[in-house]
DNA sequence: AGTCGCCTGGTA
DNA sequence: TACCAGGCGACT
């Protein structure tokens, strides 16, 4: 699932082959995921590309943004002259575009911009950059691990909250950026029950699980994402950490830390995936 | 704070 | 063939 480190990881892509490019045209074959008017951005150069927890903003030079949430399945793939001989990965779901190719934009110079999603809930959104900051999604974006996210914050947002501290994790106005694979994995690289409730855990649980958030998401990162499931990069590329989960997914699994069995659960009606013997 | 709906491919 | 995957907004 595209969380903070898959994110960071398609933005240094897009940084790497995006910007400058312009754009000559777009094709919406799926209405609902493009929303906005096309002709605004019809023209316009890449800035810069940045991101905003599990959001991607891709700043043009005529005032407007283009503004991108893969949710669980989307795609955004860059394809020009240079790369067309890179292999591309099955999960884009074969030469692009395809029958789960929803918007293509025609670039400068022979390139291609392709927003894949097979669950089509994902979005693209045309916006005046002026606007940005009233969209509730990023009104709304709690403070995020390696920004604003200070140790001190994160006490601060436990301390409030009686739900469990996965949901916690999880929820995007209390902390930016976490989904359920790396909610799962510092959960379990702190030692600590998923089921807690937040406000209970103990200054020395806090800081542990804050690291952890940090380490897992840096891992993320360094394996270029997981791509256990749609994930792929904007060469159309699969990350590795999938190889590196410490507890997502591993129903059944023998824990990596002792002699437990992990075993999956429900939390806030998620999947769940922890080791009742040394998370505690 | 908890549940549902949006979607569709893959699997039991 | 029913069910599961989960980010997030809407609803209760």
């Amino acid at each position: 699932m595209p969380e903070l480190p898959e994110v960071e990881t398609l933005r240094l892509g897009l940084q790497k082959y995006l910007v400058g490019h312009k754009i000559l045209d777009v094709k919406v074959n799926v209405s609902k995921i493009f929303q906005g008017s096309a002709k605004d951005i019809i023209g316009a150069k890449v800035k810069e590309i940045k991101r905003v927890g599990k959001g991607l903003i891709i700043e043009l030079d005529n005032g407007f943004d283009l503004v991108i949430h893969l949710k669980l399945t989307g795609q955004v793939i860059y394809r020009d002259k240079k790369t067309a001989d890179l292999k591309l990965s099955d999960k884009a779901g074969g030469q692009l575009p395809n029958k789960f190719t929803h918007v293509t934009f025609a670039l400068d110079s022979d390139a291609f911009l392709f927003y894949n999603d097979v669950r089509r809930f994902g979005w693209v959104k045309v916006i005046k950059d002026s606007k940005l900051s009233e969209l509730p999604f990023f009104k709304e974006m709690g403070p995020e691990p390696f920004k604003d996210l200070t140790l001190e914050k994160f006490e601060d947002i436990i301390s409030k909250s009686l739900i469990a501290i996965k949901v916690l994790l999880m929820d995007q106005k209390r902390i930016g950026g976490i989904g359920n694979i790396y909610a799962n994995d510092a959960l379990f690289l702190a030692g600590i029950d998923p089921r807690r409730k937040a406000k209970e855990l103990s200054p020395d649980e806090a800081k542990k699980l804050y690291e952890a958030v940090l380490e897992v998401l840096k891992n993320g990162l360094k394996y270029g994402g997981a791509s256990d499931v749609d994930f792929i990069n904007v060469l159309g590329q699969e990350g590795k950490y999938q190889d590196y989960f410490l507890a997502y997914g591993k129903n059944q699994k023998k824990c990596s830390r002792c002699s437990g069995t992990i075993e999956k659960i429900m939390v806030g009606g998620r999947g769940t995936y922890f080791c009742p013997a040394c998370q505690r």
